[in-house]
DNA sequence: CTCAAACTGTTAGTGACTAACAGGACGATA
DNA sequence: TATCGTCCTGTTAGTCACTAACAGTTTGAG
């Protein structure tokens, strides 16, 4: 899917990139982020380092770099503006993963899937990663917040909506976690659900009826989430 | 508070380090912090560069470094356990920042305040410190968890406590990117509460009656965010 | 007083990242 | 097809955060 129509400078450019992130992402997989040198990584790919440093700013956007937030950005616009902050919020976290995962949430390696692992495992104990990953989740934020507020400039209004997302996404960074920790085993969504569900005791799972039940997801996480948690401790 | 009792070493070292670090702050005020060297820092100090290192292991830790996270742990263990997880987590938060900032709400500056200040307006516009500072709030997140979770291995109590955790100190940043963006004219306690009352539709701020209405967090919330309308565009 | 441990400075080195210059490939135009 | 401006790439030299190893000094306990 869009792949053509671009100018073959263009193409190439992408092309460029693809490989310099595939070498890149072996290299990290085989020997670890902090023991790979972008040197290394340019002599993989035929490459010179300053070509590395052209196509991606820092050693950390070999990494962190998806483009997620404007398909975000664009989802959340366009649910119903009558809704709840968080659930509007919530449900487009959801089904923007699902939907990038792939339709099914059976076991069968997508690459999509495998890329998304991948990149989490490096980010959750790589120390740097972890960082760039959270300051990229706030831009996710900043993100939502643009398409939520495009002509409204109530300060008020506009704390709300950047405190809404910043709980949504903060929840949904305790999913990716969980799930990238058990190897991609869980349903992801459901997990995000579920982690929705635990911080606001709503149902975040299915748009209206909820079919499915718990599936693979309840496992993992616990049941449907429903109950928002008296202390155990 | 609590400066005695230790060796002599041990006092020598504190006293090094805040000098060190006071160096760093001012001139990291004065010429930004991506302009600053730590040779700088170690050349105003009077030290060498490795005994900054040796102090601080990364720069960044030279503006990052606060004590908190072992006392927010310590308090969140002591609340009632069979508080529901986000109250207890997130009046934690309200009641230390309160007391952290000192007893009263009004703008007389207090050291501590101002240095707080002073950090969050480095930690919000300087990427690098940003992605720090989230990270360091991550670990927030993993001291909370470790004190709610002492001897509780169930992963299903751990996944509500990581999350309610996650979105508690997500509507706290919020509250203090907007505290610093106001030059901390508004009441950082009623704003922390505010946040988590946006967030949870609870109410976080006072522990038992609510005599004070909510004339703190909702007035700071809403009316004194004069100048905060740019990022809407 | 003696000695081990801690603190500091110096030196040399790695690696991420930038600036500046030069050569070659692309794409539109005459 | 030939020309020319633009983009892409490689090379070089340099800055800066950060580390490792060695040596000299100070501190505190026996």
């Amino acid at each position: 899917m869009s792949e053509g129509g671009q100018s073959l400078r263009e193409r190439r450019r992408v092309e460029t990139q693809r490989m310099i992130q595939a070498h890149a992402m072996r290299l990290f997989a085989e020997h670890g982020y902090d023991a790979t040198t972008v040197n290394q990584i340019a002599h993989a790919a035929g490459v010179s380092s300053m070509t590395v440093y052209r196509h991606f700013p820092t050693k950390e956007d070999l990494v962190l770099h998806d483009g997620y937030d404007p398909l975000i950005a664009s989802r959340v616009a366009a649910r119903p503006a009558g809704e709840p902050l968080v659930r509007r919020i919530g449900r487009t976290l959801v089904e923007t993963t699902r939907d990038v995962l792939g339709p099914a949430a059976g076991d069968r390696p997508s690459p999509e899937r495998e890329l998304l692992l991948a990149r989490l495992r490096l980010m959750i104990d790589t120390p740097a990663l972890r960082a760039r990953h959270l300051d990229s989740q706030y831009a996710t934020q900043r993100a939502i917040v643009g398409a939520l507020l495009g002509e409204a400039p109530d300060p008020e209004a506009e704390f709300r909506v950047w405190v809404a997302a910043g709980a949504c996404l903060a929840a949904m960074h305790v999913a990716l976690t969980r799930w990238a920790r058990e190897d991609g085993r869980a349903d992801l969504p459901g997990l995000i659900a579920a982690a929705l569900g635990a911080a606001f005791g709503e149902e975040f799972g299915r748009d209206s009826g909820g079919e499915l039940g718990e599936g693979a997801g309840g496992d993992a996480a616990g049941g449907s989430g429903r109950d928002a948690g008296e202390a155990a401790g």
